[in-house]
DNA sequence: TCGATAATCTACTAAAACTATAGGATAAAA
DNA sequence: TTTTATCCTATAGTTTTAGTAGATTATCGA
């Protein structure tokens, strides 16, 4: 399942990508417009900007601002700093691997071999992906 | 993530099938052959017999098998069983539909879009392997 | 028929993750 | 210096996950 957390990330990221211009948008609006707690979207944005997706300004005339294009804004990272890892075990993660306790050899696991598969596709999907694609 | 059930659940799936002949085949066997919790790996085989993976037997001499080929047993049908939906959200579920509370209209919400393409990739995986391929 | 074996079933619990909320601190603008 | 809006830490409520406990039922072999 897809967290609340990244859903409304990628729902504020698009909003503002939507915006025309590069002015500050208020947590206040987006989370009106898109139906989110605010105080949750609080965190969220913070974590984007943290990140470097976002930039922010306080004060009045503040809110939050993509600082980079949206096309060059790839759903690949979006999703590692959401949701955190693509792969659906640490055994195949690309950037956050670790290896399994109850398992013996990766190279004859069943697990493993699908799970693969199944990384490889989603990462097919999120690289062919940038903020500019889901407009 | 996936969850340990899943994988557990994959793995003595993938035991059972390599186990030659239909014999029947005891949990205990299974869970310490693979690093499982016994009583865990119980109530797993449980929602595995009773949705038609595997027939049970009693009694001395009595376990768990496979009531059919590997080669026709799908991972969309096993993952469906053991994780859940295949889709990230349930508003791209093909099985599991239900409507987005916060989402007024699916046509144009980026998330869907992107979870759409996740789905059907992760899809193309799941029914491109069946028991069979894991081995 | 009896005892051992092994699945069945219900209920429960501990821990972790998720989804927020509270409330004050900080910075900028008017 | 007042208002506005982000920044930051802590915490609380809920749900999901992962696992346990213990009694019951079915089967086999002697």
């Amino acid at each position: 399942m897809l967290s609340k957390k990244t859903k409304y990330g990628l729902k504020a990221l698009t909003y503002l990508a939507r915006v025309k211009g590069k002015e500050p948008v208020q947590i206040a609006e987006i989370a009106k417009q898109e139906n989110i707690s605010q105080k949750f979207l609080e965190s969220i944005l913070l974590t984007l900007r943290r990140n470097g997706f976002l930039g922010s300004k306080k004060g009045k005339g503040g809110g939050y601002y993509l600082i980079k294009e949206p096309h060059e804004i790839p759903m690949t990272t979006v999703m590692r700093v959401l949701e955190g890892p693509i792969a659906m075990v640490p055994c195949v993660s690309l950037n956050f691997y670790e290896k399994c306790e109850d398992c013996p050899d990766e190279a004859t696991c069943s697990v493993h071999k699908l799970m693969i598969q199944v990384r490889d596709s989603a990462l097919d999907v999120y690289r062919g992906n940038t903020l500019a694609d889901l407009l």
